[in-house]
DNA sequence: TCTGGGGTCCTAGGACCC
DNA sequence: TCTGGGGTCCTAGGACCC
């Protein structure tokens, strides 16, 4: 997919599209996800620090990601590339290799690039997003093929051209040569395919050490044979938090690992497994990291056996001149625990009596049982994300919903205030409003899908159905005057505008 | 106001075992 | 009578990917 979560956010946003769009965290220590093609322009790129982003296009929308929803569109398109082959391979929510061969198309590069630009089509059908397609011979030269594609093209690698073809590129192109092995190989005078191919198996492993060093050199010829691989198992699971400012707080520390233990144990219980592998990750001040691990008598999805490996753990660590990151995580992964095999050879009578005491405390307590109980986790999770009260974070890019306006996305808040720009992913681009940010007319809500769910079969797809202008730019303001709801605005006094995460859409000039 | 969060794979040394 | 040789497991760190 083209700029995923960023085309994404325009489609569902209409007032957003042709303009910059940045998503990522939009804390002090955020950094870039994906910037829109109209942001990229100002040099803004993934992984960049949003700081300097914000230096670059100050006047792009800064959002945070939506998982939830890029996860839907995802699910879809994966469905979509099951039906070309059961061998799909997906790499992350937006690419997967999908082997053709084992599904059947037939081998000629007619036959492919039909079932290419039929995927093509049925992508933008099911999603309205654009999607770009490598087709090549190999895992490699099709991620090749696909990065040349985008945005929204196809590319075919013909056989028996892969070695003209890399020769020239960077060495940077081949899968695997980041910063440090493309300096490794500047140093040795290596800066092309070509020159990397002609420095031979041996120099190069050598330079890189055996295995990276040999399959460097497959890469290098146009060879991999890397089958495509489906469903994997995961060998780790963890969580991880960045801090706004570094903690320097020991009981504060520990605090936070044990949070950390808990939102781990409840993705590796969500995924059915256990671990026998406690690991933390400490990212210090100066942005040293370490890793500290012990390994279990055998593999657990306890919270609290987790929970204490960890506290053992950060024990051996000097906190004192502060973190910046702090990770728990599991490996050693299993689908089943060690509480499983004590389980099979305890007696059913103590088993039962384990049962009839929770079930005791459970009564006089009038609550769950503490963190032994399995789900324990889980639940208290939900408490903390659906807690009492409404957030009074309203953070840019998510949904929210206004008993009189309807649903619209967060812009941006401060100094007490919301500005809340109201428009569907089908509809004209909306006007803004600003609410106080306890008003009760205003509630967090779930991700619109980025297609009308009662389109019918022959309607047509979202980037053309919902584009009111025939050059394909639209303007936040020009849907207002059409919009049924002009006469009346909320209430929403003058001021938010120029707070942080203020979108592109001049609120001050739109403001009901 | 530099540098997220979730992963995978590889290397290297020491312990331990036969 | 200094110091074999191979294998596995554990720990720690680092490169890389999206």
């Amino acid at each position: 997919m083209d700029a995923f979560y960023a085309s994404a956010e325009q489609a569902a946003k209409p007032s957003l599209r042709g303009k910059p769009v940045i998503v990522g965290g939009l804390g002090p220590r955020g950094v870039v996800a994906t910037a829109s093609y109209e942001a990229r322009v100002f040099g803004v790129h993934s992984a960049m620090a949003m700081a300097q982003a914000r230096r670059l296009c100050p006047n792009a929308a800064f959002l945070i990601p939506r998982f939830a929803l890029y996860r839907k569109v995802s699910d879809s398109v994966m469905r979509l590339l099951h039906t070309l082959s059961p061998l799909v391979e997906p790499l992350s929510l937006d690419e997967a290799f999908v082997d053709l061969e084992a599904g059947g198309t037939e081998a000629t590069v007619e036959a492919a690039r039909a079932v290419g630009e039929r995927l093509r089509t049925d992508i933008r059908a099911v999603t309205g997003l654009t999607g770009s397609v490598g087709l090549a011979g190999s895992k490699m030269l099709a991620k090749i093929g696909s990065e040349q594609a985008k945005p929204d093209g196809l590319v075919i690698i013909e056989p028996g051209t892969e070695r003209d073809l890399l020769g020239p590129m960077s060495v940077r192109t081949l899968p695997g040569v980041g910063p440090a092995t493309a300096e490794t190989l500047r140093r040795a005078g290596i800066h092309t395919v070509a020159e990397t191919r002609e420095a031979g198996e041996a120099e190069l492993v050598r330079l890189l050490g055996r295995a990276h060093g040999t399959s460097l050199f497959l890469m290098a010829e146009g060879r991999d044979e890397r089958p495509v691989v489906a469903e994997r198992d995961a060998k780790s699971i963890s969580a991880e938090d960045t801090f706004d400012v570094d903690v320097t707080d020991r009981t504060r520390v520990q605090l936070e690992i044990a949070r950390l233990a808990d939102r781990c144990v409840r993705r590796l219980r969500e995924a059915g497994r256990s671990g026998r592998t406690v690991v933390i990750k400490v990212r210090r001040y100066d942005f040293s990291t370490l890793t500290r691990s012990e390994t279990l008598r055998g593999p657990t999805d306890d919270p609290g056996v987790v929970r204490e490996a960890a506290a053992r753990l950060i024990d051996s660590v000097d906190t004192t001149a502060g973190v910046r990151l702090l990770g728990v995580g599991v490996s050693g992964l299993a689908d089943y625990t060690q509480e499983d095999l004590f389980a099979q050879a305890a007696q059913a009578a103590q088993a039962a009596q384990a049962a009839q005491a929770a079930h005791e405390a459970l009564e006089d307590a009038g609550h769950p049982p503490g963190p032994e109980r399995p789900e324990a986790v889980g639940e208290r999770a939900e408490e903390a994300s659906e807690g009492a009260g409404k957030p009074r974070h309203w953070l840019p890019g998510t949904d929210v919903r206004h008993t009189e306006y309807g649903a619209g996305w967060v812009q941006g808040s401060g100094v007490g205030r919301v500005t809340v720009r109201f428009e569907e992913p089908w509809s004209r681009p909306g006007r803004v409003g600003t609410f106080a940010v306890d008003d009760p007319a205003l509630e967090p809500s779930e991700p619109l899908p980025l297609l009308r769910p009662d389109a019918g079969p022959g309607s047509a797809p979202q980037g053309e159905a919902a584009d009111p202008s025939p050059d394909g730019t639209t303007d936040p303001a020009e849907g207002m005057g059409r919009d049924p709801r002009e006469a009346e605005g909320p209430d929403g006094s003058a001021g938010a505008g120029g707070g942080p995460g203020q979108g592109p859409g001049q609120p001050v000039t739109s403001r009901p």
